[in-house]
DNA sequence: AAAACTTCCGAAACCGATTTCGGTTGCTTT
DNA sequence: AAAGCAACCGAAATCGGTTTCGGAAGTTTT
């Protein structure tokens, strides 16, 4: 049971049968009486029989493979959500008995060469990409080569191809009108670089929302920082050292909001009743910060499975354009998020609720 | 350049030549002119032929593939060191142009039966485990399958395959001497379930630290507990509830740490006055915990490319035992640890050192 | 100028499956 | 009993490459 692979030529021998006649049996032609089918069966699992895939493959016609193409690390930035979203993906895949591969290039030009590599050479039906640019090339270069593929996020011009997404904009007012109702009327914005669509969404729902509540418009309540905490604390202590400091901070990320908190404690200012923080993510360790951060969750889970389903239905001839889905993110209350503090700058926790 | 796939077949036609001859011509065979050779490439190149891998890897009997088997989910745990684990692995197969696939399975037995089927398929040319259980039945399976591996971890009996893994005990001796040199007589451990041999081993340190410095060894300290923050929760107020507490403690994961940390939190103990509390791990998210948690770091980056890099070595021959490779990890001191209070357990805030 | 080498390329087998097509059996019709 | 019809299986082509082997040119040796 150990030893030689046992290919269909053995096994096939072993039953005194042909490789053509071995094969039928297996993949339930109707063609084969079944009592021989199921002495094929028999044998193949005693003989530990499974068809080489390689040649399997070559010979129907398709790879049954798809690979979901890693996102750079932004910054010295983990992404904890990879792992969630491979476990979805495999998921839809195993149903099919397809398999997973996963690729990350060092450049941007080297996830050009590489998409077109995998695809050219036959290893992939389809390829999921995540966090795509505004105007990101390797849609069109997908689009080219006829590869089917689904994103992970949107791009600018978003109407010609399947995406999953999570509405950021709309997320974001709601945010924006959460704190208009805890009667904060200026709300600064921590963005990352506006070349990945998802930041400039966050901030179109920030500004949407702003506008939409009469709340103040002042260009420097907006600052863009690099996509890390440290941005964030860099990006926090700009609005705070503002003359007219925000009393509530949102921010396009958790980690950015995990950093505009350092700042807040720098400054002696306590979030939630200072100032307010909102961040974005729903990251399971926002739950510890200091204190428990209020954030926009986004079903992770989900979004996998989503792309898989997406598009193994869409290798299968579905038209891409009818995949495309806006998620909702929610408002997940923790600790950061309270009523206007109109002081914010000064000292002033005598209007702490919690006991002890 | 988009259209049909371009095989080599077709390539050899356009060039007025034959299959075997392009073939040998890419190949590099010194049999071909430099002329003609240089023809074929450029030929290649412009009509964007590239070998179908299924054909080819069908003929040169390997599958060029390597195999992560994500581990499943403990508890409702995410794993965030999967994406950077990844990430290496990628980069050391990279070099050779071979792929990575990743595979899941629901169950153990599910594990137990896609791995045969990944090999037996001719799939994958080896495979990369997590996180092995003591007695981790996969190890057996895939020696018996003579299919080529490198455990992410260790199991209890780790003499005979190849494996890269981390120094839990001694992490753990060396987060005892570095209490104890603080003063703390009475140190409490927050464990996970002992069929992970991770877990046992960091018991096993714990127990010669403790032993060594000659500290309490109560066994009322030791609490294993679910593998999640609610787990070390749960654990720390069993400790914290004792006639006689700890004055420190030291959890198998930042996971339950933090965790640890919200017990404290609940008894107005402060974390690193009132009790210290060390985790293992190093998650960045440490840093922003409520206070910033002291954490025993391992260089995660470091381990994919490892894995993968000795996986090859295998693949090419190289006798698994020669590679087992044992990292160290590195007390990462934040604000968690501190000199031993004893009066812990009961509320004493004048001596923080902190300002405001 | 014939023999002996090189140099370079074509023919064909092979990897391990799938799938079409055709040909035996054995059994039912008239 | 001859013809017709299922049911069942084998032969062979095919997928797209790699690799061995042999042979036709062109070059050098005698």
């Amino acid at each position: 049971m150990a030893g030689k692979t046992v290919s269909l030529k053995v096994l096939a021998a072993h039953l005194g049968l042909t490789v053509s006649t071995v094969s039928r049996a297996l993949n339930d032609y109707a063609d084969i009486s079944p009592v021989t089918r199921d002495r094929v069966r028999k044998a193949a699992d005693e003989l530990g029989y499974s068809a080489n895939q390689n040649a399997r493959r070559l010979s129907i016609g398709t790879p049954e493979t798809v690979c979901y193409l890693m996102p750079r690390q932004i910054g010295a930035n983990v992404q904890p959500f990879v792992a969630q979203l491979l476990a979805g993906l495999g998921e839809a895949l195993n149903d099919r008995n397809w398999d997973l591969l996963v690729s990350q290039a060092e450049t941007s030009v080297g996830d050009m060469t590489s998409i077109e590599r995998l695809v050219r050479s036959g290893r992939v039906a389809g390829i999921v990409i995540s966090r795509p640019l505004k105007n990101d090339p390797r849609i069109k270069l997908l689009q080219q080569l006829g590869c089917p593929f689904v994103v992970h996020g949107r791009t600018a011009n978003s109407v010609d191809y399947a995406w999953y997404d999570v509405d950021g904009e709309d997320a974001f007012v709601t945010a924006i009108n959460h704190l208009e109702r805890l009667g904060h009327r200026r709300i600064g914005f921590i963005g990352a670089p506006l070349q990945y669509q998802f930041a400039q969404e966050r901030l179109d729902g920030y500004t949407r929302g702003v506008a939409h509540n009469g709340l103040s418009q002042d260009p420097d309540l907006v600052q863009i920082a690099e996509f890390t905490d440290d941005g964030g604390t860099a990006a926090a202590g700009v609005l705070m050292d503002l003359p007219n400091p925000p009393t509530a901070i949102v921010c396009v990320s958790d980690m950015m909001a995990l950093g505009a908190l350092e700042a807040l404690h720098a400054r002696s200012l306590t979030p939630g009743e200072d100032v307010s923080v909102i961040g974005y993510d729903g990251l399971y360790f926002g739950k510890h910060a200091n204190p428990p951060l209020t954030t926009l969750a986004q079903p992770q889970a989900h979004a996998g499975r989503r792309l898989g389903d997406i598009l193994l239905s869409i290798i299968d001839g579905a038209d891409p354009i009818k995949f495309q889905e806006l998620q909702r993110a929610h408002l997940v209350q923790r600790m950061t998020d309270g009523p206007a503090n109109v002081d914010a700058g000064q000292e002033d926790v005598s209007v702490r609720e919690e006991p002890q």
